[in-house]
DNA sequence: GTCTTTCGTTATGATACTTCACGTTTGTGT
DNA sequence: ACACAAACGTGAAGTATCATAACGAAAGAC
């Protein structure tokens, strides 16, 4: 019973080790072409990269599209587990840093290798409709995964976590903690929601810089710009009452 | 003279007005086999759809990409004058009322047509660096048009606009008069930067909802959020105090 | 030491973009 | 009205890529 039925803890063989191997070698040149020569992979130089053949790549994934499939999990794996690392800061109970590293992190993910940020939340690829368990289910949840935990901290510090604004909508009231039921978590829906509100910002400024819709901003400008955008997020969030800006 | 060098105001004949009318045709019907079958724009399906064939696109348009970028500028144009009558509201006063119709605005031009917001804003396509003129200053350029509009009507009409967060940075604040000298506005750097908040935030939620990030979330509740997004926006654009929103 | 599984290659088919040469339609000038 | 020129559309052809199929080679299992 040790290593028949269930095979998720078997030794791993020599010929399962190989194979892994490749498969993270495709992977790996998959990503690099893909930040070298645009969204427009050809298995071909993948390949020809590695030192093979382009239809020996099918033994590894049976269509262009699992691939990305692979790519983009891993993708979304790296930036919850970036977003994690932000937000589990030295200091526990510093909730606006926590949220301003979160912040910068999710940003410097896109910044660090904007290949890969449009691979996840760009058109994914001709052939590859945007609905589906592909896109949603580890992007949001991951990043609302390690927001609620930080959020969850700062309650369990009876530190005071109230957002700026406070209108919620019955429809949200309810759904709130069915949401959050997945995931273990428990906090007031005005906070839930705020969290929210902090992602769709970060992720719509990521998003404009990323594809470029920011080039008439000059790039120290828009530091500045994030910066500020940041600030607005701490207060909105609560985690800094609005007086702390002196006007 | 009158007809020769300057070409732009001539009186349009028979040809070009059928060519005109042709090329509306390719693209209208290229829309809707971008709605039809997702991003993956075929040519033979445009033609046959036209009752032509392939090759007779080409006399309209050189090259797949130059049909795409066609779609893009009369989406982005779309957008902007969609965005613009709704910051032009009944009362000018109203400054939150018009951010808020800009915001649903905003929204409703991502859910009314999924593909062509995901042509505008997601990676248009393969071999389609996400550089150059195309995407970029349609886009942010007519949006910040519109809202500069709005918010210099705020100012011209005496009403307070103080963003809630007046953290600029040095950059920023030295940029906001190149940026703004362009549109001929005249903006305090603060309220300027908010309006990008404004913009990112909003662009974010129809992103993480357009890319299908957020079906985790009911639509209703979804909608709720949105609402509350919004109210967060106009308290941090200076279109209303905090305090209104008792707690 | 054979036997099976896995892996990689060459060859092949299918599809779509794009160009080319040619005929046809349409508008123009006389 | 008629010849001419430009624009337009078609079928054939070239190229590139995805993907499959059939075959041979290597590696591990018994």
């Amino acid at each position: 019973m040790r290593s028949s039925a269930i095979e998720s803890e078997r030794a791993p063989s020599r010929r399962e080790r190989v194979r892994a191997a490749t498969i993270e070698e495709i992977k790996a040149t998959a990503m690099r072409m893909l930040r070298e020569h645009g969204s427009d992979l050809r298995f071909a130089d993948i390949a020809r990269e590695m030192g093979m053949t382009a239809p020996a790549l099918y033994r590894y994934y049976a269509d262009r599209n699992e691939l990305l499939s692979a790519l983009m999990v891993d993708g979304f794996t790296e930036l919850s587990a970036q977003l994690a690392a932000a937000l589990d800061a030295p200091d526990l109970d510093d909730f606006a840093g926590r949220i301003r590293a979160a912040a910068v992190s999710y940003r410097e993910f896109a910044r660090a290798d904007p290949a890969r940020f449009s691979l996840l939340f760009g058109l994914p690829n001709p052939g590859f409709g945007s609905h589906g368990e592909h896109t949603s289910g580890p992007a949001a949840g991951a990043a609302m995964v390690a927001l609620e935990q930080c959020l969850r901290d700062v309650i369990d510090r009876r530190q005071i976590v109230r957002p700026l604004v406070r209108h919620v909508g019955p429809r949200w009231a309810a759904e709130s903690g069915i949401v959050q039921a997945g995931a273990g978590a428990r906090i007031p829906a005005d906070a839930y929601q705020s969290l929210l509100h902090f992602l769709a910002a970060v992720h719509g400024f990521a998003c404009l810089e990323n594809f470029d819709h920011l080039n008439w901003i000059s790039p120290g400008a828009r530091d500045d710009l994030f910066d500020a955008q940041i600030e607005l997020l701490i207060v909105a969030v609560g985690a800094r009452p609005p007086q702390s800006d002196p006007g």
